[in-house]
DNA sequence: TGTACATCAGTGAACGCGCGTTCACTGATGTAC
DNA sequence: TGTACATCAGTGAACGCGCGTTCACTGATGTAC
């Protein structure tokens, strides 16, 4: 509603960027329109294309947003705990995580709907993907770099695979052995010799 | 058109499921509008409600149909080659199934969707993904049946997950290069002792 | 064998609604004098 | 210090369109006589 300086409008901008991110990995992508989004962020659907040139424009940035959180969660967990890894993926694995995909992964939420999106979407989730496998390469037991990052890329894959599993499945209790299988799973996987 | 047996009209049916399986895996759920779907079938948009109640049946139906037809793919190939499971993991993860989602995997192209889908999908699923975790436990190197069911679940996780990053991603040396080293990881997966 | 009829799978127009997008407008603000 | 003005983030109604769903109708068929 004014003239203050270019932070006012930048920060409704990430209010909206943030609003976005929970509401596409609720409802997803196809199933989350302009007006509700806006209506999430507290304000009206005109505004939008103040921020936005499109729909896409907009999920193109809150992909990359939403990546570049996650990337920066797990690194400063790490940083903090260097054998933190264990803990970063039994909190991935947990019923809490599986209940709320909306304070999630956005892998976990999003990644059928990006495979088949448009290229500027999957453009920034390239990038936030590469940044994560660059930040986890260190932790993991792989000493060539480009391994180790591979190596991540395939414990994420199992992490987000499982995850999508549990949430599918219609069944808590199954849906939680699954969960808590993984975890021994994917501890093992972290450490195995694959080559 | 006609007042033929019951056959007739079981056959359009079963026309609609198969290329409603197509068409949401390659265009989403949300993506698929019932005169989309119906069109791909050779029909028009009003005898969809002579063969389903809602989009809501037609996608538990469909999601069904997928599973089983997917199962009984993975057990027949297993039957006619108790060591295919190689092969199996070897085209799952191949360029020609990224590039061709419509053709492939239900799990892949539709998981995200299905998690915060209805509730009847979800059932189909669980069933369907039961039915396969059964038909394939008796091919993996765990003596337990339950610890067998429950390995597979892992290995499908771990594929799903890795074939939804490929697709995702928007360099193709680099999506290759993914699901190449998935080949590796999920064979080691399938053998590896995990507890 | 030939004709009239009942059946019913499929047609296609219409329903209210929410979609993504556009745009004339509002009104609170910082600035100029 | 007080007032007039330019700015521009945000409003809210409207656009054409496709959604899921309904329904009166069509017309090819198998059946009855």
């Amino acid at each position: 509603m004014a003239r203050y300086g270019k932070e006012q409008k930048q920060a409704t901008r990430r209010r909206i960027l943030d609003s976005a991110g929970r509401r596409f990995k609720r409802s997803g992508i196809d199933g989350s329109g302009i007006s509700t989004l806006m209506a999430d962020a507290g304000l009206t659907n005109g505004a939008f294309y103040a921020h936005f040139a499109s729909k896409g424009e907009l999920v193109a940035a809150t992909i990359g947003e939403e990546m570049r959180v996650q990337c920066e969660a797990y690194a400063s967990a790490l940083a903090a705990d260097p054998a933190g890894l264990e803990t970063l993926i039994r909190e991935y694995l947990s019923p809490q995580h599986r209940d709320h995909p909306e304070e999630g992964c956005p892998s976990a939420a999003l990644l059928c709907e990006l495979g088949r999106g448009g290229s500027s979407a999957k453009r920034s989730y390239t990038e936030g993907m590469l940044a994560i496998a660059d930040a986890m390469a260190g932790y993991v037991p792989v000493s060539d770099r480009q391994a180790a990052r591979l190596r991540v890329l395939n414990v994420f894959a199992f992490l987000l695979g499982t995850l999508q599993i549990s949430r599918a499945i219609d069944d808590r209790s199954l849906a939680d052995e699954i969960l808590e299988q993984g975890i021994g799973t994917a501890l093992a996987l972290l450490r195995a010799d694959t080559k």
